[in-house]
DNA sequence: TGATCTGCGGTTTTT
DNA sequence: CCGCAGATCA
């Protein structure tokens, strides 16, 4: 008996089809990854592939790192030294060691969707161009759309003859990508890009990583656009062993350049494609994989399949309406609940999910109203907030001095009394001697007109300089350390006072945790690697298995992910299917996309399915009216019970609906009371020795009352003294 | 130069 | 409704 006799007989195919190129059709829970993981073993075990001549790519670092963990199950040895990542942490290993072939510095930044937006913004000012009329925002988005598609600057103005519109976006594309080489940055579309520019310019390095990569598995490769596709068509075209996994019904990143195309033809561009399809769930009950199978078949133009299971019939899945988004809350807070109590279910069993991230507000109130702990995935990252995005620019900085956005972030922050006409001088000076923004300020003594500005930059150079020489012979957390305290920032926001800032403070003291993670978890720490592996993690990547809350997340979030209780909000014509999506151009195709997205939400379900809806909406400070959402009805009866619909109430709907906010809010107020209270008592007390969950064991040396919380001070014994609140750092005592 | 005010517009989804 | 960019004032 082996470990592959626990598979089916397609599953077992894909194991076995090792040589060649292979498109595996998985349907959703159709145990892809487990043939995914056990081909990887077959490789290693009994093909004799050395484990670093595969390549796995993965959409989530979350997944890498699970099929990593699964992998080294199955092998004896060897697991850690399969290249497994995502497509964007992959261009950036290999354009770290190479770049310089491009003329980029190997130690180039990372910018996030909002430094990009603050260089279009400078690019619009230097061209000329009216906001107004041209977003940032809008040509940032054709800017990525042609990136996808491997459309240079110089390609895209040939294709704007006569198009004065189009015209004036190639130019701000072409400005643009002039300023990120400037600064020795890269956006997140140019990491493919340019790798594939690298392949294409340097055929001895795509040499050497077709001879590395000899077996290539794509995962979720219906997300795949052209940039991705072009560059594993690159990596596989000298030994063609190339496997894709994907589920074109699960496709739902169109907008993000996504092209299902490239799943649809994909024996045409490799003729000898072995296609297999996985088609058995594991994961559902036989009443929600049918539910799911009925509203997929609204959809054209998909690869025939249809899902079937050996699973129990199950319950039928339940739809309701509420009468406005605050009953629909408290419902499916109170269900939870409900199945928790009876001992049915733990609350890591449960998801609540929805389109748009602005739709957890309400469940989060509630669920913090009824004392269940839950875990938000989305919305504001952490990194994007900006007491981290401060302290990152200051990291940037010292680790590429290139990088004039970074300088422009910081070097009034905290104030040093360096303002607009101090910078602007100096970035003239820069610009007219073709030097960085650093630069320019190191010789500040020299720039025209800054006398008096010269003195209040000499200090800000002499910090930089000083930081890059702790560098040297620190470590990350030091070095952290070195930043907070010498650059004035933990002083500033100490000094505030203020409620916010002491949350800024807490979220940098979450930072510090990160920082220390990283160096004591990482094979070899790096400034840069610290850096690059904070610009790609998803949000998703921060869901652990093992503790216990109730899951939030969008639909797009919880594609890969299976929950024994889903529930789906907001099923309502304009929240889902959006708007947006109802009213485009492409509305047929991008309704597809949206019914994909459903398709994705029930299948995540494997015990029960609830949907909801409500009749009224707070939208963007603005009452809305929805019907029941199309896709609620696409499912037959026969497999869905609609328990209420409510009646249309003969109340004047604005008061009815202030009414409902209004026993909210109350009830919401006593919620917050309830739970900033700090605890009356804490479990410990000065002189006891307590344990933190990072910092190990030490002494409580002093506990100090504040606004509301406790501020504790404790004496570790490997960490040293450390300050926190007392509800955030968790102490417990020994 | 910094701090506050005000008006506008924006989100659908994310590596 | 919220956040932010530009304007205005101290």
């Amino acid at each position: 008996m082996s470990i592959y006799d626990t598979l089916n007989r397609e599953q077992q195919e894909a194991v076995y089809q090792t040589e060649g190129p292979l498109l595996i059709l998985a349907g959703a829970g159709s145990g892809k990854t487990r043939a995914l993981t056990h081909r990887v073993a077959y490789l290693i075990g009994e093909k004799g592939v050395k484990p670093w001549n595969i390549l796995a790519i993965t959409f989530t670092n979350k997944a890498a790192g699970e099929m990593r963990e699964r992998v080294n199950q199955l092998v004896d040895f060897g697991a850690e030294s399969i290249w497994v990542a995502t497509f964007h942490s992959t261009c950036v290993r290999i354009l770290r060691r190479y770049i310089d072939r491009l003329g980029y510095d190997n130690s180039f930044s990372i910018y996030d969707t909002e430094d990009q937006k603050s260089l279009m913004r400078e690019v619009c000012k230097r061209l000329e161009i009216d906001t107004k009329i041209y977003k940032e925002r809008a040509i940032l988005g054709a800017v990525s759309r042609a990136k996808n598609e491997l459309i240079t600057p110089e390609g895209m103005l040939k294709s704007a003859e006569g198009d004065y519109g189009k015209k004036r976006v190639a130019q701000a594309y072409e400005e643009y990508q002039r300023m990120l080489k400037r600064n020795n940055a890269l956006d997140f579309d140019d990491l493919l890009m340019k790798t594939v520019e690298l392949f294409l310019s340097c055929p001895d390095v795509l040499d050497s990583y077709q001879e590395r990569f000899r077996y290539i598995m794509v995962d979720e490769y219906q997300d795949t656009n052209t940039a991705q596709f072009q560059l594993i068509r690159l990596l596989a075209q000298k030994y063609e062993n190339l496997c894709v996994v994907g589920d074109d019904d699960q496709s739902i990143y169109r907008f993000r350049g996504a092209n299902i195309r490239n799943i649809l033809s994909f024996e045409k561009v490799f003729p000898n494609t072995r296609v297999i399809k996985l088609e058995q769930n594991y994961r559902s009950t036989k009443n929600i994989l049918k539910a799911a199978n009925e509203v997929i078949h609204h959809n054209y133009g998909r690869k025939d399949k249809t899902l079937w299971t050996e699973n129990e019939q199950g319950e039928k899945l339940v739809f309701r309406q509420f009468m406005n988004g605050f009953e629909e809350a408290d419902y499916l807070v109170e269900a939870i609940r409900r199945r928790v109590r009876e001992g049915e279910a733990q609350y890591r069993d449960c998801a609540i999910l929805y389109r748009t991230n602005a739709q957890s507000r309400l469940f989060e109130e509630k669920l913090i109203y009824a004392g269940i702990p839950y875990k938000l995935i989305g919305g504001i990252n952490f990194y994007a907030r900006k007491e981290i995005k401060d302290i990152l620019a200051y990291l940037k900085l010292v680790d590429n001095g290139q990088d004039d956005l970074a300088v422009q972030r910081v070097i009034n922050v905290p104030k040093r009394g360096i303002g607009a006409t101090t910078l602007n001088r100096a970035m003239d000076y820069a610009q007219a001697y073709g030097i960085s923004l650093y630069d320019a300020l190191m010789q500040a003594s020299k720039i025209p007109g800054m006398s008096r500005g010269a003195g209040k930059v000499l200090p800000f150079t002499v910090l930089i300089e000083r930081l890059r020489a702790i560098k040297e012979h620190s470590t990350l957390p030091e070095l952290m350390d070195a930043v907070l305290r010498e650059s004035g920032y933990l002083k500033a926001l100490e000094e505030e006072g203020s409620e916010e800032a002491q949350g800024r403070i807490e979220n940098i003291d979450e930072f510090i945790n990160k920082v220390t993670v990283y160096q004591e978890s990482a094979q070899e720490p790096t400034l840069s690697g610290f850096l690059e592996e904070v610009a790609l993690v998803a949000d998703i990547d921060g869901l652990e298995e093992d503790s216990n809350y109730v899951v939030l997340m969008t639909l797009h979030s919880a594609k890969g992910l299976e929950f024994p209780y889903v529930y789906l909000a907001g099923m309502e014509e304009g929240i889902f299917p959006s708007y947006m999506s109802i009213h485009a151009d492409e509305a047929q195709e991008e309704l597809e996309e949206e019914r994909r997205l459903c398709y994705v939400g029930i299948t995540r379900a494997k015990k029960a399915l609830v949907l909801s809806a409500a009749r009224q909406r707070m939208v963007r400070g603005e009452v809305q009216y929805n019907s029941i959402s199309r896709f609620v009805g696409e499912i037959p009866e026969e497999y869905i019970e609609e328990q209420k619909r409510e009646p249309i109430r003969e109340v004047p709907r604005a008061a009815a609906y202030a009414q409902a906010k209004q026993a909210f809010q109350n009830k919401s107020f006593e919620s917050k009371q309830f739970t900033v209270k700090r605890a009356d008592t804490l479990e410990y007390k000065e002189g006891d020795r307590v344990r933190h969950i990072k910092f190990g064991e030490g002494t409580v040396t002093s506990i100090v009352e504040g606004g509301r919380d406790y501020e504790v001070t404790v004496d570790f014994d490997g960490a040293g003294i450390k300050k926190m609140f007392a509800s955030f750092a968790k102490l417990k005592k020994i």
